[in-house]
Order: C-alpha cells, then sequence, then structure tokens
DNA sequence: TGTTTCGTACGAATTGATTCGTACCTTAGT
DNA sequence: ACTAAGGTACGAATCAATTCGTACGAAACA
C-alpha cells in the first residue's frame, strides 16, 4: 500500500530511528558504515545488515535520502532536527504530562538524575532569555 | 520463557499501557468497564475485550494488580505515578536530548506549543522553588 | 585473473503490541 | 427455570519494528 516517499504526514521516527538520526544530525551525510560502527561503539550491538535495513526503510519513508552515485550511498536526514524533536517533544508532553509543560518541569526538576549544575544552568538561561519577565 | 509478574525490572508502559495507567491513577482502583468508557469518551474506539486484554497483560507483567473477589475485578496501579513518568522523562531525556535537561528545556521554550502562560508559570516556579539561587 | 573484501538488495523469522472474535460463566429480572 | 446482560478467559490475526541470513555485484589486490 505504500507508495513513494513523500506522501506521508509528519512522521514518528521510532527509537532505532532515532539513534541513526541523532548520528547523522551530529555528523552529517554518513555511510551506513560509519553509523553502523557508531552504534556498536557508543551504543550496542548490532549487525551491519540490521543498520542498512533500518535505514533503508527510513529512506523508503521519507526521513532519509541517499545519494547513490557513489557504490557507498551517503545517507542524509531529510527531517530536520529542530523540528522533528520539537514533534517528539510536543507528543511526549502530552501523552505522558497531560499536555503541561509545568507538570514536566517539576518532574524535571525532582528527578534525581537532573544533576544540581544542570538546574543551575537552567536557571541561568531562563534569566538570560527573558529576565526582564520574571 | 516469562514467568510470574514480578521478576522484573522498572517495566515501561507503552502508549496504550500509559493511557490506562493515567486514567488509574486518575480516578484510582476501577474496573474494565470504567476504563474502557473512558478511553472511548476521552480517547478513541476500542472494544471492551481490548482493554481487557491489555488490563490483562499489565498485570501479568506486574504493572497492574487486581482485586477478584468480586466478579467485577477491579483494577489498581502498582507502578507508581512519580516514579513511573520519572522514568519515562529519563528515558526520553537520554534518547531523545542526549541527557541534556537543559536542550530540552530550551525547545520546550522555542515550541510554539508551549503557551506563553504557560512559560510565565514555569518561570514563576523556578523562582518560588528555588528564589536564592537566581 | 583469481580471490578476498566491502557494499547493496531482498526476504524470512522474530518479537511485541494491539485488536478482537468466540466461548463460557454469573447474576438479575421475569 | 429461562433469558438477557454483562463479565472474564483464551486464542488467533494483524501490524510494525527489528534482526539477520543469504545472494550477489563491484573493487581492491595479490
Amino acid at each position: 500500500m505504500k507508495e513513494d516517499a513523500k506522501n506521508n504526514a509528519p512522521a514518528e521516527p521510532t527509537r532505532s530511528e532515532l539513534e541513526i538520526l541523532q548520528i547523522l544530525w551530529q555528523h552529517g551525510p554518513s555511510t551506513v558504515r560509519f553509523v553502523n560502527d557508531h552504534l556498536n561503539g557508543e551504543k550496542r550491538a548490532v549487525q551491519y545488515t540490521s543498520t542498512l535495513k533500518i535505514m533503508q526503510i527510513m529512506t523508503d519513508k521519507g526521513m532519509l535520502a541517499r545519494d547513490e552515485s557513489s557504490m557507498k550511498h551517503v545517507y542524509r536526514p531529510v527531517l530536520e532536527e529542530k523540528s522533528t524533536k520539537g514533534l517528539l517533544l510536543d507528543r511526549f508532553l502530552e501523552t505522558t504530562f497531560n499536555g503541561s509543560a509545568t507538570t514536566l518541569l517539576l518532574q524535571l526538576l525532582g528527578n534525581k538524575k537532573t544533576s544540581k549544575n544542570e538546574l543551575d544552568e537552567i536557571k541561568a538561561l531562563l534569566n538570560k532569555i527573558d529576565p526582564d519577565k520574571l
């Protein structure tokens, strides 16, 4: 039923897909080999063909595009980092915190995983961005 | 391979499971009927037996417990709201923002979906919680 | 020119979540 | 006692993501 790579809504990357996108966003257009090595180095053991398969599927979905001019295809992200993460954040906010950014932040602040430094950073950030509002 | 309901790590609710948990957290122990009606009213069309099935599975996973003394089983959440959401937030933060709460917040601030009121609320909140730090 | 290495394509198997039909039991009402 | 209504249990079907084996082509190199 799937046609081409361009008739879709915003597209929700899965966890695995997001892992791959992160690498591409960070390092720019890359080969499957590069992405796979990275995954294995930083994250978890995964077969080359598995990574390849996912990247091919992502291409089908229109999340990635590839340059096939060379034998080693070079993949680049089509989804833009900021908007994609924004979408993910929206959805997460909606499903988990009923859309309340305040509740999310409270949870964030109460989280032991969030370091004190990070909190200070956040506060400083808020002041810097919009000091008069406070 | 699955044994009982208690040999597991923290447990990651899926989207559907989270929907159900939210209802139970909000309204307290409930029957399948109640949960299903709520889902259909507030969210989406779903068959009674589908909801039942998921809640049974969640019980198997140890996410829910049920009182079977009456014919109408009453389910209650085993997963605690705060810690569960904390876990989900941690994971989301990790996979999407590479663990940086600051980056997440920046995205939140830049998000058009986040209302101005909400932002003001957030700022006020930060001040209230830890005014001296700012 | 073999032959090894590295790449892509393709398809099957697995896994997990989800959905829902069907069977059957219990209770209330007539 | 019979029937209707409303429960639960169970198993099959579906669907998507994921994983990976196998086949095969191109390039590097001995």
